[in-house]
DNA sequence: TATGAATGAGTATTCATTCAT
DNA sequence: GATGAATGAATACTCATTCAT
């Protein structure tokens, strides 16, 4: 929905859009009813549907503008680095930054990437994730620093280690997000390098169904 | 719900369990009702209530079979396995085939993880598998192995990479399960060693807000 | 919907349909709500959507039913009757005849005539009424008793008078059934014969934009 | 609602009123929100309730309009004719043309029959419209020209001819209004003068419910 | 005159669960 | 063990109308 607003209006907008976003993230998206957020802001059903089309538009708006606000704040962060590994870290410790700032919306973008009607629009917004890592990475692997390997398939893995310790100390242990971002950058430089030593004989021939 | 169950009761309750964990999996739990589930077994809605207390029940069961399955499973691979590192190795490679093997179990983890109800009995059986690993981690660490570290905060970030990595390369690209387990023991590997080299001059001495 | 129904299933749909009927042709389809369904019934809600997919459904059940309730009528009325002019007699009679016996469909019809959402049904019902009248015409017309000219259209003639004159006559004026047919098959037959005769210099000649 | 209009008020009320006859004949009546008909026109919604006091004022309005707009053109086609059967005639016909050069309001006064609301209205106009045809019957009668007869009821009569091919030939099937109107006369004329035959023994006797 | 904002009762429909048979 | 029937609170969304500016 595309509407001409009032200043009034464009306030009355970012009232619901942040009422939702905390009701969203502390009860999930199903379970909290347009009437719940009508009602806790004490105004008519009409207002929510003057300013959006509906409950999925909304969430939709949040997760997007949710996605952009992080990606300004890495691209911030990585400016004018020339270091590729040090870009690599310079954007972990931003995300993790930057999810210390909005603990609401981790919990939205983890719904939001399981649930059918939204999980496109968050794929989405992780392959640019993945993808900027990638250049860094690839710029590594051409330096020599970063051992072969598809640098795609790194950036996901690179996400994979920062979702989850950012769930577990950042917002179950309640670190710092300084020594989150250490933990995890620690961990992702390792992995990029690799390992190349003999585990075990065989180890890497046992085969799978 | 506890009951004493004929023959012909007990394959009634597995054939519950089957349909529902594949219509859980393809539309989810919410969106899946009661009745789509009877109405596909083509019995009245009364023989759901006669062998499970509700659908959240129901989807209890699911999950706890699974994750009990699915550890059964990792035992096996390590069992007799005297070396930690492959070990770890052993028990990421068992996970991977496991998934692949129960592409519907992923998705219903995946989400139960972020569903109010469902995510403690997720975190308890992720807990499990990670302490499994820990024990691996804290045993390398001891032959000087594996760089010192927190071994439940490298035990998670494994569980991160393999999780994220899962879901990409195994169930998106469809890529073999051996295959991906071969890119998430490199990365894990190389991450537990960690990384120590200085990236950039003042990079680690970044502080987040 | 199909359902297998238990007799006391089968009451309670009859006992909904003919509640509804009631209540649509009192205060129009729109108007009825479900809510106002159930309660005047005293069941809960679900009880509707049990045994029907939509209101809508609902109210193209009670339609076909009285489409086809009429037509058998009619037919009735008609077998066996060799002589063309009076079985279009007895059909026009026996609607009359019908639709003062279900005064309550009569307001339906109309409605649903109009209503984009089921006038096509109606344009069916009507089709198959037409060409049966038609079919009459065109032997009335074989054997010289009626005017040339095309039997739909002089069927819709017979049907435009029919309709008028049974809301008029019979429900607003209440005649009796009886005579309302009288006064309608004078016309239409009236009708049928055609006129041929001038009525005024140049009168036919008279040309619309 | 009575208010002294500018020039530019008077402009905005015709605009309104036209395109709310066209979305109303196109979608109907309910369907069409105050909300489609202002934003159609792209003004605010306080414009609507300045020039009316309701949707229904409107439709009122609407329907108002037409009924003397189609009521002077009939008057303006039977001026001076001094034969009542080409009065009748010449009503036929004018009403058809007009009909053929407003088919918006042919949708609107058959949806407006029916629905509660404004039916008191069209009644009314009908009945005006009848007593109008009578008037010439009776002279018809008078002059031997057509069988006695009440002549409000063949007045009625004839409506319900012109409407239903009207609608069937005109507006589905397309026809010329000119040879539409022919048709309709000729059995309007046809129906005016009556039946008088033995159709089959005892049909005129049977006895209805 | 006109606008955007707000109201809130009302709508059809869903669905986990219970119950009489 | 099993069935079909019933419950009723809950949900997202609509829309004629009002009002402050």
């Amino acid at each position: 929905m595309t509407r001409r607003l009032t200043t009034r209006g464009q306030q009355r907008r970012d009232q619901l859009i942040g009422f939702a976003t905390a009701r969203f993230a502390e009860n999930g998206f199903h379970p909290t009813s347009v009437t719940e957020i009508v009602n806790g802001l004490g105004v008519g059903k009409g207002v929510f549907y003057w300013y959006f089309d509906s409950k999925e538009e909304l969430f939709i708006e949040i997760l997007r503008g949710a996605q952009q606000d992080l990606r300004r704040f890495q691209e911030k962060a990585i400016a004018n680095e020339p270091d590729p590994l040090a870009r690599i870290e310079f954007g972990i410790r931003a995300s993790i930054t930057w999810l210390a700032g909005h603990p609401d919306f981790f919990t939205l973008l983890q719904f939001a990437a399981i649930d059918e009607k939204f999980s496109k629009l968050i794929r989405l917004g992780e392959e640019i994730a993945v993808n900027d890592v990638a250049r860094h990475i690839r710029e590594g692997i051409d330096q020599g620093r970063i051992d072969e390997g598809d640098p795609v398939v790194l950036g996901h893995a690179i996400l994979g280690v920062t979702n989850q310790l950012t769930r577990v100390l950042l917002f179950e242990k309640k670190y710092e997000p300084g020594s989150v971002a250490d933990t995890v950058i620690r961990f992702a430089l390792g992995g990029l390098r690799g390992f190349s030593g003999v585990i075990a004989a065989g180890a890497l021939s046992v085969t799978s169904t």
